[in-house]
DNA sequence: GTGCTGACTGCAG
DNA sequence: ACTGCAGCCAGCA
């Protein structure tokens, strides 16, 4: 069914949501509670889908290292780090500080 | 229909 | 410790 296919990125878009004010994840960490760990790409690519979706806050997604990977795709270039800087979230050079502090795992926060 | 690209990650050298 | 490459899969030329 078509809209079965989709519902990789509906999923997605779903845990994005659950993100908490203030915490971050990565885009390995959805994809592999998900269950399609290697296919970490297509939560990227999910992300840029999603950018059209309201409530889909993209600036709490980050690569492993805690790198604004993602900003390009904003409206701004600043526009992600402000997002973040809002909900206490502070950015470096494009990296997030004490990222390990403000990770968010699906995996332990959902799955338990 | 074929091939390249990409908001990534993990392993090998 | 740093760099390079292959795997994954949807979308576009």
């Amino acid at each position: 069914m078509a809209e079965q296919q989709y519902k990789f990125f509906e999923d997605v878009w779903e845990v994005v949501r659950l993100i908490p004010r203030g915490r971050v994840t990565s885009y390995g960490a959805i994809a592999r509670y998900l269950g399609t760990a290697k296919s970490s790409r297509m939560v990227g690519y999910a992300m840029n889908a999603a950018h059209a979706l309201p409530d889909v806050p993209a600036h709490r997604v980050v690569n492993r290292a805690g790198v604004l990977t993602g900003k390009q795709h904003f409206s701004t270039l600043t526009r992600m780090q402000e997002l973040l800087e809002q909900e206490g979230v502070k950015v470096r050079e494009d990296q997030i500080i004490h990222f390990e502090k403000h990770f968010w795992d699906p995996m332990l926060e959902l799955r338990l």
